[in-house]
DNA sequence: CTTGACCCTATAGTGGCTTCAGGGTGCATA
DNA sequence: TATGCACCCTGAAGCCACTATAGGGTCAAG
């Protein structure tokens, strides 16, 4: 498999594949004589679990974690279920200040009655006073 | 005004400010002969109307863009009513992709039993198949 | 033998700051 | 007068997770 079959089959930029080699996330696969990268299946399996990790909200030193708790099978799984619940967490702290920002904006929209910027109520909000 | 006063002022960071000045969101204030930078209350409206825009998610071309319109007092409020309503469905779109996250995080967590990493849901999850 | 899709490396850029190294200023206190 | 300390200065590098760009090499088909 060369780097641009992985691309497609995990819907990872060839450039983003490159940066995950370079940073240890995935181990470096062996060339063809013409200098191209080869994959098998644990480097799909390996990358999909990076980009699923990803897809989650999980930092690159997270997935690090995962990987690294992923290898060790008779380890307790307490590891893996505080970092998700971690992530988790700092979701839902996204999720509520997005929440506070949209009330604020539908607030100000609210407010609008599209005359002159000298009446601009949205300007007038972020203006001090 | 001493750069540290405005930064108490506006919950700021000195460096902030500094970067603030080199991006040319804020004017290049006097100086005193010791060389420090000397603030009056037109650099403290900006940089809080600077500090509300980003507050409220603005990026900082956005923030750009809102303080040449505040300039122009005669100007159609029409240009910053869609900044506003584009960064509000922004929000939106976040919050969503947030929302789905969290769905998925907690199914996760809500099927992990505590026990070994070979048995673990969440992981399991991760791995491909 | 050329075209075009693919691959390679190394480096710089993105946004919005933050941190660091290495100094200078200014005021109060011993 | 010396010294300590809080504050200020500049310039450059670092952060995250990529993305883009320059400048080239490989390989199979027509």
């Amino acid at each position: 498999m060369k780097i641009g079959d992985l691309s497609r089959l995990t819907g990872t930029r060839v450039e983003t594949i490159r940066f995950y080699e370079k940073e240890g996330l995935i181990p470096a696969p062996s060339r063809t004589g013409g200098n191209y990268r080869v994959y098998d299946q644990a480097h799909l399996n390996r990358l999909s679990f990076i980009r699923r990790s990803r897809d989650l909200g999980f930092t690159l030193d997270q997935v690090r974690a995962l990987l690294d708790l992923s290898d060790d099978h008779s380890r307790s799984c307490g590891a893996v279920d505080e970092l998700a619940r971690e992530q988790l967490r700092s979701v839902e702290r996204k999720i509520e200040d997005l929440q506070a920002l949209q009330r604020e904006l539908a607030s100000l929209l609210n407010q609008c009655s599209q005359g002159t910027i000298a009446e601009c109520r949205i300007i007038e909000a972020l203006a001090p006073g």
